[in-house]
DNA sequence: TAGATTGTTAATCGATTAACAATC
DNA sequence: TAGATTGTTAATCGATTAACAATC
């Protein structure tokens, strides 16, 4: 397996199979096969055996692949068998939710500071976290050694602040504002913007 | 233009493109070009005309696009030249926090009502909505004509109450729970899972 | 007019599906 | 063994890019 040769669109699948798989885990099921799988998700049998070929032969002719396998081998594809962990950037409800989020814990990240710009917002708490000063971001990022965060701050502000958490060595960034991130190429953005993704669906309605 | 014939892929695009227009018209441009427009949301000029050109001729050669003009005719294509109502399911941080969002507003929705199947929590306030029983949702929604759904329960129950959702005639869900749902094909979902999107991006640290 | 940029066609590239030998 | 299901190949399908005539 070689990172660069998997495209960009399979390595988005992966997250969803293996959060299919946890699933099947939990209800105490010990093998799936790509049809299971495949219904599961709403993907063909076809495509996720292709997917999951690209980085190895997990599964058993006549038998299917073996839930507790396949996890751990997606998970260190991946790279969530370990803990990330991340800044939240933005004090606002919406970083707030993020901060106190229970759904990150067994998925591989850990939430460890959040920052904002607002002084009076700076030195209260968010749960068991002190909001910390902007300004004084990137030399905490860096020194945490932090390669994730989570951008909830109004669009206006948000290309400025992705600028400095790259500066502070930041290369994932889970992009909450409503605006397209300009950053290097060695960097990684998600986007959620739940006002684009409502106007994906009006389009049918 | 056919809805039926245009790729989600396209459709998928062009809130992108309305969200950046939106944003140059703010600076006060008048007009824009397929590359102008493709640098601002990454992606290539030819690919931009070539989907913009599948609803119409609305640019000029020589001159590019009219940002208000193209702005009109995307809105009106996505069907957000209107106010749609939606209701948020879920009343913990996350539907807390969708509830108080700021920017539904100028994108084409509001907020009207927000649902917890917990009864300690029917009845009590987030801003200025009543937290109202799940128990009485399917009704509510169809007496107030609502299309479009953001589920904020947990995994478990997430199921469960997008088949309610379906039943009250909601046919757009937004979908915060970390699972697949399965959803009749005049339903549209849109998933906006945290860890899943983290997980997209740690394969390449 | 000259320069710029669209809309569109054809070529290329990439992703998905179908089918089946291999094999558990 | 017989049945089931993988991993993989080849065929199909769809999306992106390059190129350019049309034209503002």
């Amino acid at each position: 397996m070689n990172a660069e040769k998997i495209p960009d669109i399979i390595v988005g699948r992966l997250p969803v199979y293996l959060r299919a798989l946890q699933r099947m885990a939990d209800k105490g099921l010990k093998t799936t096969s790509s049809q299971e799988l495949g219904d599961q998700v709403g993907i063909s049998a076809a495509q996720i055996r292709k997917d999951i070929s690209q980085f190895g032969e997990f599964g058993k002719q006549g038998t299917g692949y073996s839930i507790e396998f396949l996890t751990e081998r997606l998970r260190s594809i991946l790279k969530v068998d370990r803990i990330w962990d991340v800044v939240v950037v933005g004090a606002g409800d919406m970083g707030h939710a993020l901060s106190n989020y229970q759904g990150f814990a067994d998925r591989g990240f850990h939430v460890v500071a959040i920052f904002d710009n607002k002084k009076e917002k700076v030195g209260s708490k968010i749960g068991e976290f002190t909001i910390e000063d902007t300004e004084t971001m990137v030399e905490r990022i860096k020194s945490m050694g932090v390669k994730i965060a989570m951008l909830t701050v109004p669009a206006t502000a948000a290309q400025d602040v992705a600028k400095k958490l790259v500066q502070a060595g930041v290369r994932a960034i889970l992009n909450y504002a409503p605006i397209t991130l300009n950053v290097p190429n060695n960097v990684k953005v998600q986007y959620i913007d739940p006002s684009t993704h409502l106007q994906r669906m009006t389009f049918y309605l």
